[in-house]
DNA sequence: ACACGATTTTGATATAAGTCAAAAAATGCC
DNA sequence: GGCATTTTTTGACTTATATCAAAATCGTGT
């Protein structure tokens, strides 16, 4: 089954012509580790469902890239940025393996919106969603040393940690990665 | 006129008589300086618009106050965990100014999406609006030292540098009150 | 099992920011 | 206008993290 669908019906209830019409506009891709989803000044995509593999977002900063979060499987993400101004994002999405991802385009979800004014109760709960997991992580960027923001990705996610490079997961919780090494130490 | 409508108004269209629910669901408060309007572990608003005056959201971290934003004029603001999770926030809001707030609380917006549905359009747009401000700050504090994120807030609330003391603004940016002081010399 | 490249760790040193204490300046109040 | 309180600045020292360089370890393909 769709798992933007599955993903959706955890927010609210589609009916049938809704479901269909996500359907419809819903594309499969497969990319191979390192391929890139998005790139910095693109807006192709803005709800997507990773059904396999792992995916990270960074961004560049003095030519240095950070990386801003990590996506494992079956969970939701935004390209927030494209989905409400129409702006092009400032984020590069890349695949860290290879990975199975169901998406939708800005353009086909904003009409999606206007056809199914019912799915905006979805997109409301979504984005207050997003808005929570964002607070979480200006709280721990704003309180928490490197140590406890290490502590933290352990706890919330500690999966990652064995998928993921320490280089990656350093420049996630904003030190260097010879910080990370010793941390863990 | 009432300016939580007046603030809806900016993302969508409201009837008449969802107009009127608004209206009466809409409390006003006027507010002492120094006067807290949540206090951690309450749940009473969720949206409220500041028509004059200044606050200031904060949390507590090992004992310390830690200010995590600064409201101005004719904003709009809103408690998101109270508003999705119906949890209790964990952020204290205090005025800095005497001030006047138009609100809405967290049961009667609950209310108000229930019976007139289009109003979904609305708060998630808002939610979408608010998701872009949280990441540009993950931005800032991820990115960012100490004297980039000073003056990006030169640049981007000028006018707060001269309603609030150093000691505010440095915990707003993560630092000491000593360090905000020798950025500026 | 070996060799190659990628990743992680270690070491020495530099820099940014924190801490604590006190002085200086600004603000409010009678 | 002068006193008390709050806010801001300064100084000396400490601690956390960054930087650069090099060594050690791991992982993969042959």
């Amino acid at each position: 089954m769709n798992p933007l669908i599955e993903q959706f019906k955890k927010y609210g209830y589609l009916n049938e012509a809704l479901e269909k019409a996500v359907e419809n506009r819903t594309r499969y891709f497969f990319k191979k580790k390192g391929e890139h989803f998005l790139r910095e000044g693109q807006h192709l995509s803005s709800y997507f469902v990773l059904r396999k593999g792992l995916i990270r977002a960074y961004f560049l900063k003095n030519g240095r890239e950070m990386n801003s979060w990590f996506g494992e499987e079956n969970q939701i993400f935004g390209s927030i940025l494209p989905v409400y101004t129409e702006k092009p994002s400032f984020e590069n999405i890349q695949f860290l393996e290879d990975s199975e991802i169901y998406a939708i385009s800005v353009d086909d979800l904003n009409e999606l919106y206007r056809i199914y004014p019912e799915l905006n109760l979805i997109g409301r709960k979504i984005a207050e969603e997003v808005c929570i997991i964002l607070e979480e992580r200006i709280m721990s960027l704003h309180t928490e040393s490197a140590v406890e923001r290490y502590q933290s990705l352990i706890r919330l996610q500690p999966n990652l940690l064995n998928r993921i490079n320490l280089g990656h997961i350093a420049s996630y919780l904003g030190i260097t990665q010879e910080t990370l090494s010793r941390i863990r130490r």
